[in-house]
DNA sequence: ACAGGCTGACGTCAGCCGGC
DNA sequence: GCCGGCTGACGTCAGCCTGT
């Protein structure tokens, strides 16, 4: 039952669990974000510039007919 | 007598089973070749996810201590 | 003449290339095999990470939110 | 180059990046424990017993025969 | 029970690419 | 150049599981 014989049924686990952790994924990144953008206390310092760099290459799986989705992630900043 | 028309039968029965399973076999080889894409699509996408929540959970904690100092 | 000769030598050389490939093949695939195992183990390991960095990072926002109240 | 033809070159890349992996999440999760075991201020409150509890089920690829390897994350309480 | 759909494993052919 | 190792794709056989 958790791991079906058909491969249908396993890219659908797959593609649904995908989705389910995508989901979660950006929700807690929502999350930190906002309680980080509410400046601690009254400080008001623009300290956020570095340290919060989300820059890094795609791993890219196959460069070419490979149907990657949702390979590159958000900025949330 | 009735032999050969039987044999006949069971030849086209033979054959029938043959082309059903060639177009089976090349339906199933195209699914497992889209079940390996799928596990390589989803190993780069969770790849991604983690270096962004271990990022994210870097900063945090240089937050976290900044402000435990006060 | 040498004609018969020369046939058998292409025969035997033929059925050579036909055992290295079969070989080759049931090795091959028993890699192929080993490659799928081992993209699923790797989504396996980078789920758990996942789960357990985002439990992490929800219990440090609620430390830092906690204590930004103070 | 990035994506070699051999199997076993595969499988190579592969296991070093999943090595890489879990060696920045489990150094990044003991800096978090170390960082969260030090009492914020001087408070002393022992308020860590319930909201880490990290005891989720693993995935179980194949129950059997899977060779898997590093399933389960440890406690890094 | 029995037929039919999918898949695992086999051997073969064709093709790519690195080394001689 | 050409030759040999690996792999992609094919068709076939055997086996499992489900629906009838």
């Amino acid at each position: 039952m958790a791991n079906p014989r058909k491969f249908s049924e396993k890219i659908a686990l797959h593609t649904q669990k995908q989705a389910e952790e995508t989901a979660a994924f950006e929700q807690i990144m929502r999350e930190v974000s906002d309680a980080t953008s509410k400046v601690p206390k009254q400080h008001l310092l623009i300290n956020q510039s570095l340290g919060s760099y989300r820059g890094g290459s795609l791993p890219n799986v196959n460069h070419i007919g490979s149907n990657s989705v949702d390979l590159k992630v958000g900025n949330y900043g | 007598a009735g032999g050969p028309i039987i044999a006949e039968d069971q030849a086209r029965k033979r054959e029938m089973r043959l082309l059903k399973n060639r177009e089976a076999a090349r339906e199933c080889r195209r699914k497992k070749k889209e079940y390996i894409k799928c596990l390589e699509n989803r190993v780069a996408v969770l790849e991604n996810q983690n270096k962004a929540l271990i990022e994210e959970l870097k900063s945090l904690k240089e937050l976290y201590c900044q402000q435990k100092t006060d």
